[in-house]
RNA sequence: GUGGGAUUAGCUCAGUUGGUUAGAGCACUGGUUUGUGGUGCCGGGGGUCACGGGUUCGAGCCCCGCAUCCCACCCCA
């Protein structure tokens, strides 16, 4: 038997029926906030993770589904959905026709990871990215949505806030950090005295208990924060105070992308394992110019979909549409003529094989119909079709051309 | 990539110190003597005990390897 790969899942049966109900419910949502459907390629050119997510991050260093193709194009299964989006908006020259612009998507990523629950080699995240606004009140609408997409499937969380600064502050925070690292160099971890060099704001993050009881005494880039920032993050905390939105602020949340600027943000779930985080985004104000595209204001998030699915609250499903069936083999033929006529407007299942009563009633229970339609010797006489509707417990007889 | 645990029917799991033909519940399927379901009764099918080696007269059980899943590290959606 040939199995699937490692960390790779089908989904089927309940499983998609939960997937597409997710999938439909946020697109609803993304819609009523404007947004619009776009499809990007899986594949892309190494150099756009490497330029976007950044060559620091563990994503880009070492999850990547990377591989040379038969044009010896070197190239990438994505790993995250922003930076092909990215790439399309600069691509269609839409940072250069100015205005706002507003995507979401939903698709399969790619990481190489080592499986575990909550965490799958090949997933699917919902996102949406906004262009072209600088206005905190998109960070905000953003979380929001956020918000609305959980509600409306019924999952609880806890939201995290901080604040990574922009090209202002930030630059001047890490300088502060780099020397404050140095003088207790001699106390952290290996994993520290790297990200020092490669991404010295990760070491905030760092799990281990030794090098989190230095940090405290680390600066906090929330104490550094330009006017600007400042003025901003004040604001986003009052208009999420105003609309009713429950927030920690989280001075270790970082976020693993480098493209991330002022607002960070991460739903979480303590109900799904360590693998908690369900939702997260950000603000990334210089993605668009990394990726040689005019400055262009962009804040986004993604969720992860395989999280959401086993938090997601499925609405009842009520009986639904016909079974037909017969109770004497030479009334078969008219199950199948009935049936089709009745596919035209509603959802039918039939059986092929004469039964008694007893058990097409038992197989249109199964198969959750509304209605179960029988076809015995007195119907054929008659040219009539029986039919018990299973949830009002009544039946009636209708002539064949009438049902 | 590192460490730990698990793997027996479609699913959830029993299986004694190594000893006949490996079990249960659910699910599936058939019947239930003249046409009433979701909730009665009786029957039936279904297992290379993950896979590959080894020890033994004999292995689901012990040993080694390997795959996958789970947990932690790590990372993040």
């Amino acid at each position: 038997m040939i199995s699937s790969l490692r960390g790779m899942n089908d989904i089927l049966s309940e499983d998609y029926e939960r997937f597409t109900y997710f999938i439909n419910t946020a697109t609803k949502i993304a819609q009523k906030y404007g947004f619009h459907f776009i499809e990007t390629p899986l594949l892309e050119e190494t150099a756009l993770f490497k330029r976007s997510v950044g060559e620091s991050s563990d994503i880009v260093g070492k999850e990547m589904y990377q591989f040379v193709d038969k044009g010896e194009n070197d190239v990438c299964l994505r790993p995250e959905g922003t930076a092909g989006v990215v790439r399309a908006f600069v691509q269609k020259k839409l940072d250069k026709a100015g205005g706002i612009h507003r995507y979401f998507y939903h698709g399969a990523m790619f990481r190489y990871e080592r499986p575990q629950k909550g965490r799958l080699r090949q997933f699917h995240q919902f996102g949406v990215e906004s262009f072209g606004v600088d206005s905190v009140y998109e960070d905000a609408t953003m979380i929001m949505m956020v918000a609305d997409i959980l509600s409306a499937c019924g999952i609880g969380y806890r939201l995290q806030l901080n604040s990574l600064g922009d090209s202002n502050c930030m630059p001047q925070y890490r300088d502060n950090l780099v020397s404050f690292i140095d003088s207790v160099e001699d106390q952290i971890c290996e994993d520290c005295l790297r990200r020092k060099n490669t991404n010295p704001i990760r070491v905030l993050d760092c799990k281990n208990s030794t090098c989190q009881s230095l940090y405290v005494k680390a600066p906090k880039l929330i104490n550094q924060l330009c006017g600007d920032c400042q003025e901003d993050f004040e604001k986003l905390k009052s208009l999420l105070d105003k609309n009713s939105i429950a927030y920690e602020i989280d001075t270790n949340l970082v976020r693993g992308l480098d493209y991330y600027s002022k607002t960070a943000f991460e739903f979480v779930s303590d109900d799904i394992g360590s693998q908690s985080a369900i939702a997260g985004g950000g603000r990334y104000d210089r993605l668009v110019e990394f990726l040689d595209g005019r400055p262009t204001p962009a804040v986004g998030f993604a969720m992860g979909i395989e999280r959401l699915m086993e938090l997601i609250k499925m609405p009842e499903v009520e009986r639904e549409g016909y079974y037909i069936g017969a109770m004497d083999d030479e009334a078969v033929d008219m199950v199948l003529q009935l049936t089709q006529k009745k596919r035209k407007t509603d959802k039918v299942t039939c059986d092929y094989k004469a039964k008694n009563l007893k058990n097409h009633l038992k197989a249109a229970d199964k198969a959750n119909a509304r209605f179960c339609c029988v076809i015995g010797e007195n119907e054929m006489k008659s040219s009539t079709v029986w039919v018990k509707d299973l949830q009002e417990k009544t039946e009636y007889s209708l002539l064949f051309e009438e049902f």
